[in-house]
DNA sequence: ATCTAAAGAATGAAATTTCATGAACTTCGA
DNA sequence: TCGAAGTTCATGAAATTTCATTCTTTAGAT
């Protein structure tokens, strides 16, 4: 029970006199875009205290649970472009935490993976992001929760990953 | 009627045998970073071919329907730092998309509004952007699709803005 | 087999973003 | 009324990202 109403949902954000009618705020692309920033704003002052940049948080934690990942694959979950991940990976090789081996299957793919060092590193951090998450969602109640995340995966699973070898056109 | 169901969620994404422990798979912000990006990235396209960066697509969406916003407030609304705000903002006046205006009250304030030139350049725009919601939204069916958009509202009032002057930290 | 097209990652030059300040106002307390 | 502290925006140097291209390696067709 409990959970957050829709009603108290509307704009309890901006100051100043209530203008309801501003073409953003009805805007799905508009609203995912704040709630992924403001969210994932929180918690990467934790990851930058623990000294990583919130791409290296990312790949690190998309390399948990994995047995390693190709640069275009991490770039995906990271989203990341590929020539900027290429770069991030080589100082976290640099840092020692990951390292990158040819992968004799198919010798053009690097196959990424987190070395025991990042698993320590990103242990504590993981475990913040879980209560972080648990917390976020507190309010929504179980129910709503589920749903929540439901309806992203289902999003997520309805339009697959952008384009050809690149990512999304993100700038220019 | 019909709506997605959570069981056609799954991993519709990636290749290869089905790994279902990776850390991130059931992490919130992970799941939002994704569907901000990819849903947004699909009609960055259109953006692009109208020969607007996202941000600037973003600066015009949010003076839509505004009679004007600070460069603050604008660099909240588009998820952008205010220095970077500063100077996109600089190009658009040399572009004709947009004019600054000291602000009478308080004249620290930069007011950024839209110009005609602006309005009419995103007019099919934000027309195409409804139309790309719609498809968006219409496998949920109207009750699930006001359900998440009402939770994505709730979860912006839960978490207003980020910190003090500035944006969220980024980057390291 | 051989040749051509495609895929995956690395790299370098160019453009953008970011951090750290600086400058101009406003507020607020003494 | 003054001055210290706090806002808001602009700017320059440094770092990062991006685009385009190159280098390998693999897949496909003839």
């Amino acid at each position: 029970m409990s959970a957050v109403t829709h009603e108290n949902a509307g704009k309890g954000d901006e100051e100043g006199p209530v203008r309801s009618s501003r073409f953003v705020d009805d805007y799905l692309p508009y609203l995912l875009a704040q709630a992924s920033q403001r969210i994932s704003g929180e918690f990467h002052r934790e990851v930058n205290r623990a000294g990583l940049s919130v791409t290296e948080w990312r790949v690190l934690a998309s390399l948990e649970g994995s047995d390693g990942e190709s640069i275009g694959t991490l770039a995906q979950l990271t989203l990341t472009k590929q020539p900027t991940l290429s770069k991030v990976v080589q100082r976290m090789e640099a840092e020692g935490l990951v390292r990158r081996h040819g992968l004799r299957a198919d010798r053009r793919q690097t196959l990424v993976r987190i070395t025991p060092h990042g698993h320590r590193l990103t242990e504590s951090l993981r475990a913040r992001a879980r209560q972080h998450q648990a917390g976020i969602l507190e309010p929504f109640g179980q129910d709503q929760a589920t749903s929540l995340i439901g309806m992203l995966k289902a999003l997520l699973a309805l339009h697959p990953h952008a384009g050809s070898t690149d990512d999304d056109r993100r700038t220019r």
